[in-house]
DNA sequence: CTAGTTGCAAAGAGTTTGCATGGCG
DNA sequence: CGCCATGCAAACTCTTTGCAACTAG
């Protein structure tokens, strides 16, 4: 949808792909882009047309009231699910095989059709596990 | 937490029992209890008690921007993992051993530890395949 | 040049809060 | 009767939008 590389789309652009799969608020972005010069406007602009894109997720975690906008840098995305650790918040990409098995399982049993690029599975991950 | 049973807090358990595994924004809750006489006030404030107490889950349907509350009515839910169809809006509840067998999956193949509390699995419901 | 993009400020939408009143127990 | 909950309106936060100025191609 964007035509023209703006020094502000630019600079968004390099932002996510450094904190890819993070979650992200567009204040924080904000923040982190204010030496480079974008403004809020343009940082919701920019993000609602990547979201149209499929490019970025648009989240909320539960409990929490805030919104979350997450670049998710993957390029067989489309055949994996995807694990959210809620303590660190890092997203990680659950092997295609598991995601077959799963997804077949589910159909068979409960005959529900997982919506992959949607569903996206909460919990602890092995790393904030061990630390406690 | 709450301490007195107003009318307006029963009329607010009553829609939420009568419409338990729905998605049901703030507003809609309103409208529908106007002629019991429920300030909308009172409905946030309602709900986020509820949310508290683990009896409401808040959420966000992917891509859009609204959010919505939900009451689910399942006595074994720690238990059982969520599967919510995004035709209808309707919540099925994922047969514990079919649950099981996904966490464990999950558990050993990527360390990681699922919060069924917290997650929600999006797709497409049996019933609303049929019709297309 | 010319259309897409930006910044600003104002408008909107959703949610929260302060305070006086009202009602549950 | 005392305290919690409600209603109202104002306050807040997040997000969107109108418009003139700017700039990438």
């Amino acid at each position: 949808m964007p035509k023209y590389m703006t020094k502000q789309r630019k600079a968004l652009l390099g932002y996510l792909a450094e904190h890819a799969d993070e979650e992200l608020s567009a204040r924080e972005i904000e923040k982190a882009l204010q030496s480079e010069g974008i403004s809020i406007s343009a940082v919701y602009r920019n993000l609602s047309a990547l979201e149209q894109e499929g490019k970025i997720r648009r989240l909320t975690k539960s409990g929490s009231r805030e919104v979350f906008y997450q670049y998710t840098d993957c390029s067989s995305c489309r055949d994996c699910l995807h694990l959210s650790c809620e303590k660190c918040g890092k997203t990680y990409h659950m092997s295609v095989p598991g995601a077959e098995l799963l997804v077949s399982n589910l159909a068979q049993s409960d005959e529900f059709e997982i919506d992959k690029a949607n569903t996206v599975l909460y919990g602890v991950c092995r790393d904030c596990r061990k630390r406690g």
